[in-house]
DNA sequence: TTGGAGTGTCAACAAGGCTGACATAGTGTA
DNA sequence: TACACTATGTCAGCCTTGTTGACACTCCAA
């Protein structure tokens, strides 16, 4: 590839580069799922109960329009795994104060329960992987990961970090 | 967010700041996916066989244990996606020279263009976000996700690099 | 010569995406 | 009030891509 290197040097833009990047990426995700998909196996759940459980834990009381943009499926594909969670008492369903058609979703005990066996040791991978690059590290991280997504998801992510940051 | 404070903190390891990892994480992975995915629609072809021409790409000559490896499916799941691709005429499957067991994979010049197609986008999203970011974001985001992976993928992922950094 | 490795293939199944169609309740506006 | 629209739920059927298990063949190496 041709970039040319001018005083500053350009290095870090090289298609090898990048394309190292692109696959760390694909290297880290797929560890990082590594240890729920162990534990999903032992069970009647999978990655899509996960996903919902952990975003319902993340924003009480989200509605069930507001998590589909948020995982980016359908009603259909959303509702198959909504029900489960529901029938199985992990979450619970309740109309909307304001607006009665709405659904705002909890989870129960048992559902914060699910989370934290699926979540606790994928944050702990992380925990270590945070405190062995360093502070730093992370958040050039941070700022990388923010700059690669759409714009929508961008603004999702940053709505849900509100009144979170320290 | 606020600045990460030096000295005695471990504000970044908060359980918020992990979660937020976690989540910046899935959002970019689900972004960079979002140009391939939108290409592939229009085609024959799933995610399963961008996956494979990429790497085929990247060590031409692989064998087919080796991919397998790398993408941690099994040999009847692999074998599917190779099998169209080689029918196409994206893929060749040379026998070993050595060892006549083995199948060396290559691309055609038709399988580079799909290679392209798909990877293309995809390199320059990563490249915005480069730049965007700067080359120390850029040192931080690989140090991390080099710390997140299994040691496993960390030697793989190494290995992959062998004689291309510059 | 024999066991194991590398590969290919068949069949069956599951998870979790998708579309399309239709139903119901509730909201908001003309 | 009537009507259009929104939020949600559900049925049916399809696709991709993962899985297991079984079996076959070739070839390498001890």
């Amino acid at each position: 590839m041709g970039e040319i290197q001018r005083g500053e040097s350009l290095l870090f833009l090289t298609d090898e580069q990048i394309r190292q990047g692109i696959e760390a990426i694909y290297f880290a995700y797929r560890s990082l799922l590594s240890e729920p998909d162990r534990i999903l196996e032992t069970m009647e759940y999978g990655r899509a109960h996960h996903r919902a459980v952990h975003f319902i834990n993340r924003a009480p009381g989200t509605t069930v329009t507001n998590l589909l943009e948020i995982l980016g499926v359908t009603k259909q594909s959303l509702n198959r795994v909504l029900r489960t969670l529901i029938e199985d008492g992990l979450v619970e369903s309740r109309i909307g104060k304001h607006d009665k058609r709405e659904r705002n979703l909890f989870l129960t005990d048992k559902g914060r329960a699910l989370e934290s066996e699926l979540s606790d040791p994928q944050r702990e991978r992380m925990r270590r992987a945070y405190r062995e690059a360093g502070p730093e590290a992370v958040s050039g991280f941070r700022k990388l990961l923010e700059a690669m997504m759409d714009t929508e998801l961008q603004i999702k992510y940053a709505s849900m970090r509100e009144n979170k940051d320290t």
